[in-house]
DNA sequence: TATCATTTTTACCGTTTGGTCAAATCTCTT
DNA sequence: AAGAGATTTGACCAAACGGTAAAAATGATA
C-alpha cells in the first residue's frame, strides 16, 4: 500500500509515519476492505467506512484525501495478493504438480482473503474501471508467460489440448467462488454465516476435477 | 415479473396492462438491469436507471413505487432463469451426457443473460440481503434432489467420489465467470469491449474439463 | 369533439453523501 | 512544564440521493 514512504502523501509531506499514523491507516485500511468488498464501489460510503472504523469522518479524511484514494490503496495491495500465487507457476515440475499446487495456493489464498476476493469481483462486475490498465498490461503478460508452459505440456502430451487461458480461467473461477459465492455455498451445504469448514471437500472437489477424472469409463467387470 | 396480473401492483389497482404500461415497465427493467448489474443495489441510483430508460425520475416512480420494487421484480425474474438448466438435469441419461448438457446450458445462459448473471453475483457479494430465503429453500432444495442423482451415479461407479454439490458449484462457477469476469476475460484475449466470440473455446475448456481427462497419464512409447 | 382516465412533467422536500475548514485537543520532545 | 507539531472534532457546504404532490399534457373512448 501507500506506495515511496514520504512521496506526496496525504499528512503533508513527513519523513516517516508515526505510531499512529500507522495504526490509523492499517484500522482505515480494514474498515474500507470490509465496506468496499461488501458494496462495490459506489455502494460504499465513507460514513460506513467511518463508522466500521470508529473514527470521524473528517478524522479519516486527514489520512486519505478522497474516497478513491482509498480504493486505489486496496487494490494496490490486491493485486500482489492476486498475482503472487500465479508467479509461482514453474516449467519444470510435473503438469500435475504444478497444477495441483496452483489450485492450493488459490484456494488457500481465498480462504485467508475472502474479503480481497470479492473487492476484486467487485472491480470486475462493475468493468474494472479503477485496474482495467492492470489487466491489459502486467496480468496479460504473466498469463502469457504461463500460458506457454502449459501449452509446452500440450505439445508433449502431457496436458490434454486446451486453451490454457482458458484453463487458468477455470482454475480462477473454480477457486475464488468459494470467497464471492461464500454466502450461497453456505445456505446450500447448510452453514452458519463464519463456518468456512467447506474448504476441505472443495480442495478435494477441485483435485478430482483437474487432476484426475470426474467421468469414469464403463468398467468391464 | 410483475406477478398476478390485477393485483396491487402500481398504477393503482387496474384490470390489465394498458400498450405504454407494458412498454415502460419493459423499459424501466432493462434500464434497470443494465444499472444494477454493475454496481449493485447500493451502487445503483434512481437517476441513472431514469436516464437509462430515458424517462424522467417522477415518471419511472409512476410506474415501481420505489428503488426496491424494480429491484425485487428483476431478481424474481432472475431466479427463473438461473433455475431452469439445473432443473433439466436427469437421473436417466449417461452421467457424461448430463453433465455436459448441462454445462452447455448454463454456458448459453451465461452467453445470452451476461447482464442477469451479474446482478446475481452483485447480490451474492452483497452478502444475499434479497434472496438468502431463495438460496435456503427452493435452490437448496432443488440442488439436494440433483445432488441425489450424482451421488447415485457415484455409487454405480460411473462418477467419481466427490461432493456432488461442490461439483455444482465448480459447474456454476466456471460457466458464470465467463458472464461475471466478462472484462478479464476480454482483456486477457485481447478482444474488444463487445467481442464474445470466447465461448466456443470456453465450452471445449470445460468439456475437456468435466468429461474428459486434464493431466494425461505418461504414454509409454 | 368533449370527457375522463392515464401519463408526464415541474417544482419541490428531507436526507445522505463526499468533502472542507478552523478550532480544539492531544502527543511528543525538550 | 512549555512549545510545536500531530491529531481529532464539530460545524458546515454543495451536490446527489430517494421520493412526493399537484398541475399539465396526452391518450382513449364515446
Amino acid at each position: 500500500m501507500t506506495q515511496i514512504s514520504a512521496s506526496s502523501e496525504n499528512p503533508a509531506e513527513r519523513r516517516s509515519k508515526t505510531r499512529i499514523q500507522k495504526e490509523n491507516e492499517t484500522r482505515i485500511l480494514l474498515a474500507a476492505l470490509e465496506v468496499f468488498s461488501e458494496n462495490g464501489f459506489r455502494g460504499a460510503t465513507l460514513d460506513r467506512i467511518a463508522a466500521t472504523a470508529k473514527m470521524s469522518k473528517p478524522n479519516l479524511l486527514y489520512y486519505f484525501k478522497n474516497k478513491e484514494e482509498i480504493h486505489v490503496a486496496l487494490l494496490t495491495d490486491l493485486l500482489d495478493v492476486w498475482l503472487a500465487p500465479l508467479r509461482e507457476i514453474s516449467p519444470h515440475g510435473e503438469p500435475a504438480d504444478e497444477i495441483g499446487s496452483y489450485i492450493r495456493r488459490k484456494l488457500e489464498s481465498s480462504r485467508q482473503f475472502p474479503r480481497e476476493s470479492r473487492l476484486f469481483a467487485n472491480e470486475m462486475l462493475a468493468g474494472a474501471p479503477h485496474i482495467g490498465d492492470f489487466l491489459q498490461s502486467e496480468l496479460k503478460q504473466l498469463v502469457d508467460e504461463k500460458a506457454a508452459i502449459f501449452q509446452g505440456w500440450i505439445d508433449e502430451r502431457r496436458l490434454a489440448p486446451c486453451d490454457p487461458r482458458h484453463l487458468l480461467f477455470a482454475i480462477w473461477s473454480t477457486t475464488q467462488h468459494y470467497a464471492d459465492f461464500s454466502v450461497q455455498v453456505r445456505h446450500i451445504l447448510g452453514l452458519q454465516p463464519g463456518d468456512v469448514s467447506y474448504y476441505e471437500e472443495a480442495l478435494s472437489m477441485l483435485e478430482t476435477l483437474f487432476l484426475s477424472r470426474l467421468v469414469l469409463p464403463a468398467s468391464t467387470d
